[in-house]
DNA sequence: TGCCTGACAAATA
DNA sequence: GTATTTGCCAGGC
């Protein structure tokens, strides 16, 4: 199989997540070093083969579940999540600290953890 | 080699 | 609040 230098990056950042805290696809990119590569966190997650992952914390940015409601993923994450304290409702994640984009502390805090190359706000 | 697709993000209407 | 459009990366055909 392939294994990309990328799909490793990803990962590594998804398995930095701490429990009862959510991430959303982009900014996993973004700390594995691709600031576009929401897409690709997403494809990585879908290939991924490790149990020990905790992919259910990685969620849109919208704070919601990205599998489709009703789906056997959808139902494990749900229940991951809840088991570590995440309040689920309806699809939506109800996250004590939820990082936004926007609150620029905990993504502060992440960058002194983890010192991913973000130097500058992305413009788009 | 080139186009399409995908567990997405953000802006716009 | 939802629907649409554009951009990014990697894989499949």
């Amino acid at each position: 199989m392939t294994m990309t230098t990328s799909a490793a990056a990803i990962l590594a950042v998804v398995r930095r997540i701490p429990a009862g805290e959510t991430r959303g696809y982009g900014e996993v990119a973004r700390l594995a070093g691709f600031p576009r590569g929401a897409r690709l966190a997403a494809r990585v997650l879908a290939e991924n083969d490790d149990p020990d992952l905790p992919w259910h914390r990685v969620l849109r940015s919208d704070g919601r579940i990205a599998l489709p409601a009703g789906s056997a993923g959808f139902d494990e994450q749900v229940a991951r999540l809840r088991a570590e304290g995440v309040i689920v409702e309806g699809g939506r994640v109800r996250a004590a600290r939820r990082t936004r984009a926007g609150s620029l502390d905990s993504e502060r805090l992440d960058a002194l953890l983890w010192a991913p190359p973000v130097a500058s706000r992305r413009k788009r």
